[in-house]
DNA sequence: ACCCAGAATGAATGAATGTTCATTCTTCGT
DNA sequence: ACGAAGAATGAACATTCATTCATTCTGGGT
């Protein structure tokens, strides 16, 4: 067996022969999970095969069906996976009493959502490859709505602190959050699929438009 | 050969058999894109296979790759459809001098990219499904990008206009155009994956939102 | 040193799908 | 009325893929 994916874990003798390593349940999970993202950004949804993923991440074709039940189980997992990292990394910032200062946490809030761990083309690549598939997947629609009501709850809620601290007049704040919430997503959008137009430069310059024009003594 | 579709087109005898007919190239090509788009929005870009395609337009499997090459042209020419009715419906209205007054012009836009035709989840659900697989596909890259250029050309020209119009200060007419092209996609994508947090209505309302904020003196 | 629970493997299987093409059928010009 | 051009058909074929499971192997417990 020639190893293409060159992932050869354990390399104690110099044959470059990998040998079998037995490890915990949860682990050889995650790396599946892994190795289905690389593979949906690579090569698209619609075209991972099972034999794609477990070469991936080194393993043979019968280990995903052991630790997931099913392709389809794997692929959901994938999406919960990604879908709680995104939504959760948020939820943390915004309700995160560290940053005191809610200008600054509206900045970090930007910082997280536009920068390096997010935008990567790895991870907005599967999330949209799943939002094209929602429309079809009920079970999709329902992982991604889960987290995303909670998320948009709490940033409702963060910019009705800030409404009341600015003492903004006229502004809504449920409005603003879906608002806000939209370009975000859209911004996401035109760097998966135009990034000669859009730069993450000028993304983060648009977002935080947005907000200075609904804030402005908070943003600067 | 019991016709499932119930799209039984010459009824001339009243056995209920299809009647084989002859139609020119370009009508029949026209009647695989469009069932292509039912499909896509039924079932899922990944799961759109030929037998479904050609039996939802009631036609044979053979003349999909009579009319176009092969079931990935098939797919490729239909994102090309979509996307070229959206943006070039944009187009229109955007340079359309039918509508003088630069207000009602930015009312008309929204009332398309939020309407009828191009909410239909239909349209919807095709269109985020090729942005799906955009990260993966150069082609279908390119087949957007192409078009979504063009109309954000148009787009930042309106702006222009409108801002020297009411003589706006401190507005980016660029800055601001891929603001508003980005919040349009995402109020899209809460349209077809959370229907139920984000009425059509309350969509539109978000993005009039914006535009006011923008520019208040031509949306009232 | 030995054993065994269960983790890991990958060849085999069967189902599904894209594509082909020999054949049938329609239409239209003459 | 006739014939030819080419549109339409769908059974057949080759391929690809998800899933299974008999077998092999590993590492911790005794």
């Amino acid at each position: 067996m020639t190893d293409t994916s060159g992932a050869v874990i354990d390399a104690s003798s110099d044959t470059g022969i990998k040998r079998r390593q037995i490890r915990p349940k949860a682990e050889r999970r995650q790396q599946l999970i892994d190795a289905t993202i690389r593979c949906i950004a690579q090569h698209g949804l619609s075209a991972v095969t099972m034999q794609m993923v477990t070469r991936e991440a080194g393993l043979s074709v019968g280990i995903a069906n052991l630790h997931f039940e099913s392709k389809d189980n794997l692929l959901k997992e994938t999406l919960r996976f990604v879908a709680e990292e995104y939504h959760g990394g948020q939820i943390e910032i915004m309700e995160g009493d560290d940053i005191p200062d809610l200008g600054e946490r509206l900045d970090a809030l930007l910082d997280f959502q536009l920068g390096r761990g997010v935008t990567q083309r790895q991870k907005m690549s599967v999330w949209f490859a799943y939002y094209g598939e929602a429309g079809a997947r009920p079970v999709y629609q329902k992982i991604v709505s889960t987290v995303d009501r909670l998320a948009a709850q709490k940033l409702e809620a963060l910019f009705t602190d800030i409404i009341r601290e600015g003492d903004y007049r006229g502004v809504d704040a449920r409005e603003l959050a879906t608002g806000y919430s939209a370009l975000i997503d859209g911004l996401h959008l035109g760097l998966l699929v135009t990034p000669r137009e859009l730069s993450k430069r000028r993304a983060r310059a648009v977002a935080r438009d947005f907000l200075r024009r609904a804030f402005p003594q908070h943003i600067h």
